[in-house]
DNA sequence: TTTATTTACGAAACCGTATTCGCTATAAAT
DNA sequence: ATTTATAGCGAATACGGTTTCGTAAATAAA
């Protein structure tokens, strides 16, 4: 049962090497009963193509790279789902690389990718991610790449997001309805561009309804789960502590339930809280929690579509490109009851 | 900024491409001035080697397949987390393949691994998978393979698990210490070999506290969420409704919860619930969820040390071995106050 | 001084597949 | 009957590295 290559298979079926090949790609130069015999006798024999060898011999991969922060998360494992279904049907291959937020695994991942690994790239840029030479450089080497959710502006390149200003509004509006005056927000980082464009559309918010913004309600988290929970407790032991609470990301959430637990404070009576989170427990929390809910699946699946249409048509390439997929408010037991 | 190749690289030196291959590979026959200048030029070009050409030539790819049911469940991202912390640091890739529960999905991905994409494998096999050829193949075939939590009983090979069968006892007799003694059991599949343990560990518990087995209360769940939660519902509604039940896998925990406000049953008072989960949010559950938590990092991490032991020593095989690492239940409010 | 060994490098073969180009035999067109 | 076109196949080369083997010069051993 070992396995065979090309070149046994052809001289079992004396037929030549390149007949063979031909055979199996189905080209137009062979006879259908060639064809026949040579698909019989490989099944028969287990012949199994060797990808590398026609990787490196088609100059191209049938790879795509998927480059995120981090699987652990349901908004990036949902995105990989839509990702995949597409790269399925393309028959590509999708290889998931993890940069846990570290801006250095980042840049070493696509740096690797220079060397022909995938044929083209979608990307989630790290939280650390503050400049972008390493993603310019790999669009300047050809290869083709698309920003999903986490994109850096000055890059040349489509991206698709969701419409993280106007949710957080919503969020932020929902709060204040609700009676909320005072209002934290918490951010995973400085640079980000998401985390940033849904502060913008908190404060924003809080503007367009008369609300003196206090920078101590700002609160720039960390990726230590650890440290952000005392962070966020912290920020519910002062005496002017917030009576709403906005979480920019799904991994916050456990903490602020856990914070608040401890100081014995009731949601959504004494603090409201919404989180921008695809956890599917999110209706089943104590209380269930109202939350900003991303369209993962359908932000992966356009992201890659997009990505193999620049890779289909050679005369197509990706522009500096705005796609949008709105986000949905679903209200639930943490804002009311 | 175009991609260079190592000839290109070597006419800039002035060497020859052989000189130049092993100075990168940091061979003794180099002399360190020599490297010195060539790692130089080629940080300088850019120069990144292409590592279908070097899969090719040495015949491995420095990859190992992932083979898992589904990315979008804590138990299997934590496992990838645990996986990936290996290979990164032995400079492997990790490529994860999805089946989605299909056992036809995983066939073609273990077939397709036959021609040499990976140096070994990480398999969870699916839901729908009984019979295994397919992976006995595939050993057959020279590839080390390792079996994490979901494993093939009649196959020749390594495999990590946890102590399905004693936590399933645990899980139970906690219940009937609670005051249960109508315990339902959740299963996904009548195949599966950790479905099967534990319900046995289950079957094992009742008896030994002399509870009588009622089939009504071992459900055997798909793989579709909506059907799994009338199911659940029905489970509930009927006369002689259980008191207590034990979910075996993650993804039942969301269903049950909906089935229990839906039918308005108060937990724990009504219904105790154990579930089989990774999930972070447990703690913050309503109720909080009582849990057997699976070791996913250290499973994921010993199944990968395991497969490198045997990537690495070309005489040490991998031999039909369990190693277990136990689980832990975790008590909360769903089965407590 | 002669011989053996070591150091540092280069030429060429090789990994398995795809593709270009050329060839033959047959069919079609003139 | 002659030319042209076409269908079907094979030889050879290319993809970009790694590895084997050979060799010249330098050094060590005799």
């Amino acid at each position: 049962m070992k396995n065979i290559n090309i070149r046994e298979l052809a001289l079992e079926l004396n037929l030549s090497v390149s007949t063979v090949s031909k055979a199996l790609n189905d080209s137009y130069e062979i006879s259908e009963e060639t064809k026949r015999r040579v698909l019989e006798t490989a099944a028969r024999l287990n012949y199994v193509p060797n990808p590398y060898a026609s990787s490196l011999r088609g100059r191209k991969s049938k790879n795509i790279g998927v480059v995120i922060p981090e699987v652990a998360d349901s908004f990036f494992s949902l995105a990989i789902n839509g990702i995949e279904s597409v790269a399925k049907e393309k028959g590509y291959h999708v290889l998931i690389c993890l940069t846990h937020e570290s801006f250095e695994n980042e840049r070493t991942i696509l740096k690797e990718f220079q060397g022909g690994r995938v044929d083209g790239v979608l990307l989630s840029v790290s939280r650390e991610t503050t400049q972008c030479n390493h993603i310019s450089d790999l669009i300047a080497n050809g290869l083709p790449l698309v920003f999903f959710d986490r994109a850096c502006d000055n890059v040349e390149t489509a991206k698709i997001t969701t419409d993280d200003f106007e949710s957080a509004y919503k969020a932020t509006a929902h709060l204040i309805q609700q009676n909320c005056d005072q209002i934290a927000f918490l951010s995973i980082s400085k640079s980000l561009s998401i985390s940033n464009k849904r502060l913008e559309g908190y404060l924003q918010a809080l503007s367009d309804y008369q609300i003196k913004v206090d920078q101590k309600y700002i609160i720039h988290c960390s990726n230590d789960a650890e440290q952000n929970y005392l962070l966020i407790k912290k920020l519910l032991q002062q005496k002017n502590k917030p009576n709403g609470i906005i979480a920019s990301v799904e991994k916050l959430t456990t903490p602020v339930y856990m914070a608040c637990e401890a100081l014995k404070l009731k949601v959504p009576k004494d603090v409201k809280i919404v989180c921008f989170s695809n956890l599917e427990t999110a209706a089943i929390l104590n209380p269930s929690l109202t939350t900003i809910t991303q369209p993962a699946f359908e932000m992966g699946k356009t992201a890659a579509t997009l990505l193999f249409r620049a890779l289909e048509n050679r005369n197509f390439s990706l522009i500096k490109e705005d796609f949008i997929i709105p986000s949905t408010l679903v209200v639930r037991g943490s804002t009311s009851h």
